[in-house]
RNA sequence: GCUUCUGUAGUUCAAUGGAUAGAAUAUCUCCCUCCGAAGGAGGUGAUGCAGGUUCGAUUCCUGCCAGAAGCACCA
């Protein structure tokens, strides 16, 4: 890559100067016209040798001109010492040509060629309602599984699911008080019977002993009647969840349940206890965080808390099932890296579940990293089933979809059609508001404002999308070639902002993945898309007469390459009409 | 109370320690005789406060203020 080459330009500028500079920093300045690439070496080591940096960034300068190649066009010094290279139209007119060659494959690289990754996400629970948190970790999950697939990885996807524990006793509790038997109940019906589990839960001492019985009875699958209504509500739920996977894209290569890391997670436990590791206290089995120092490599900053592994009634908590979880996904599958993917509340449990993973399996807790995202936070506080004021993903799709409906209603397009481009643009207008800011912190939801088909938006990138492939359209029915890649006749004057944001496509890629930033992603195809129809406003792309008109198609149809790929590792899918 | 995270235009988000802090939205102007106006061109508008490190700080360090999450048998 460019990048590499004058990397290693400029190092071996500042040997021949006597410096020896560890790693040459290049980016890409934030203002286009400062170049495409601009390094600060000069401002860095110009203290170290005594001299100011203008005239040191000079004389790198002198050395980096005699070795230029062809794909430099320019290199000036500029600002308090920056170096600033430009490159040449023969660079980019290759580079289009490059993307049309590689087309669906453009952007992909092997850095992770061989390595096998698990990605677990989404993890909605049965009997409880699939909302827009678990949509925020579903795209997060979905795009960073893209990432490390587009760069040569072979990854599973998993989805543990919690089909056991108290939230499951409240449900079923409230599926006996509504005298919910049969098997065809609805998934509001068990929503609904949740609600008043978990009501009851708080406000009846009774019921909420009633609850903590019938968990155990549920763990150990002690009553027949029980187990019935608790597997018929649990194939409503798992099948309702199937549905939304579909639409949003997603397809699980496993699905874990804590009805199933439970018993292994226990027994685990209970070998290491008394080992150094996990203790007896107040009747239950511990970790006593306090004793720990953090995991090496971990987050650091801060102890650890002791937490409860096994509770006093010797059932395994949240904690110990994720460590039979680990266990079982080895057994599955070998993988080389494990990322689990969870809000950020669960941070402190992780810290400490991860240090006492690394006491029972430490090969396992060396290759688990844990990445978590903000939690989707309504204006009036956050989302709460017993509150009443949660918003599922499915009514939220619904919603959009219908916007999208009324948008398309001046369309002539088959309701199948509509229906399909609904379900895209709606699907990839959320997608694109979870994944636009960086992982990690906040959203402030606001259900009018947030999901917006206008700017920065999913639409906007399908939408620039469309007309691109609408202009290809023309061009193929004016035999226009563009194929060839020719640079248009007399230079072509200053390469366009879109020419010089195409290549960039393949080094966002690899930060992106690197970093497990789709928001990288994002940033990049909102100011291509941005750049595509700004000139696509400026210039006329289709137009036989003119001779220079392939080599614009050319370029337009090298959009449409960069831009699918891009939707593509967000999990965005594209349409030729909307 | 303790621990962790977060404070950037009215609002929602960007900015590997770098150049004039970028977008979008809202608001105020323009642009469909021209390949899709879910678009384009322009105006107004921001780094919580106080110190420190640095040639240079939105970014790193300290203190304060504000918000959020977590802190033993829920997940």
């Amino acid at each position: 890559m460019i990048e590499d080459k004058i990397k290693k330009l400029v190092h071996k500028s500042l040997q021949a100067l006597g410096i020896e500079g560890e790693s040459v920093s290049l980016e890409h300045p934030a203002d286009i016209s400062h170049g495409d690439y601009s390094t600060n070496v000069a401002l860095v080591h110009a203290k170290s040798v005594g001299m100011n940096p203008l005239s040191l960034a000079a004389g790198i300068v002198r050395y980096i001109v005699l070795k230029r190649p062809p794909e430099i066009e320019r290199i000036e010094v500029a600002g308090a010492g920056f170096i600033n290279f430009y490159l040449s139209r023969e660079f980019f007119t290759e580079s289009i040509a490059e993307i049309l060659r590689h087309a669906q494959d453009f952007g992909q690289n092997d850095l992770l060629v061989g390595k096998k990754v698990m990605v677990e996400y989404t993890d909605p629970n049965p009997f409880k309602e699939f909302h827009i948190g678990h949509l925020m970790s579903n795209a997060i999950g979905e795009s960073v599984s893209r990432l490390f697939e587009f760069q040569g990885a072979e990854v599973k996807r998993a989805c543990y699911q919690g089909d056991i524990g108290l939230h499951v006793a409240k449900a079923v509790w409230g599926m006996k008080s509504k005298k919910i038997h049969d098997s065809r109940f609805t998934i509001q019906d068990l929503g609904e019977a949740y609600k008043s589990g978990a009501e009851a839960y708080e406000a009846d001492a009774a019921a909420k002993e009633e609850m903590h019985e019938l968990n155990k009875k549920i763990f150990e699958k002690s009553d027949e009647r029980i187990n019935i209504l608790y597997l018929a509500g649990r194939q409503v739920s798992l099948e309702y969840f199937e549905e939304i996977y579909k639409k949003l894209g997603t397809k699980f290569d496993y699905h874990f349940f804590e009805s199933e890391t439970g018993e292994i997670g226990k027994k685990t436990v209970e070998e290491f206890t008394g080992q150094g590791v996990f203790e007896k206290s107040q009747g239950a089995i511990i970790f006593p965080g306090e004793k720990h120092l953090p995991a090496p490599g971990l987050r650091q900053a801060g102890g650890l808390h002791s937490r409860v592994f096994i509770n006093s009634q010797g059932l395994p908590t949240y904690e110990a099932k994720e460590l039979g979880l680990a266990k079982i996904k080895y057994d599955k599958y070998k993988y080389d890296q494990s990322v689990v993917i969870t809000g950020n509340e669960v941070n402190d449990y992780f810290k400490v579940l991860l240090r006492a993973m690394n006491l029972v399996f430490p090969e396992l807790a060396k290759k688990t990293k844990h990445l978590s995202h903000g939690i989707l936070r309504l204006p009036s506080g956050k989302m709460s089933s017993r509150v009443g004021n949660v918003i599922t993903a499915e009514s939220l799709i619904a919603a959009m979809e219908a916007m999208v409906h009324k948008k398309l209603e001046e369309r002539e397009l088959e309701t199948k059609e509509k229906n399909k481009i609904a379900e895209i643009v709606a699907v990839g207008a959320i997608k694109y508001s979870i994944l636009k800011q960086a992982i990690g912190s906040d959203i402030v939801f606001d259900f009018g404002k947030s999901i917006s088909f206008e700017g920065d938006s999913g639409p906007y990138l399908q939408y620039s999308y469309v007309r691109a492939k609408s202009v290809l359209a023309k061009a193929a029915t004016e035999k226009i070639p563009h194929l060839e890649v020719k640079p248009p006749s007399g230079g072509g004057g200053v390469p366009s902002l879109l020419e010089r944001l195409l290549p960039r496509f393949p080094e966002v890629v690899k930060r992106a993945g690197q970093e497990y930033a789709p928001h990288l992603v994002v940033t990049y195809l909102t100011a291509l898309a941005a750049a595509f129809n700004s000139y696509y406003a400026k210039n006329q792309i289709v137009n036989a007469e003119d001779k220079t008109s392939p080599y614009r198609v050319a370029l337009t149809q090298a959009f449409t390459i960069v831009m699918k790929n891009g939707l593509w590792l967000l999990g965005i899918e594209t349409s030729e009409q909307m």
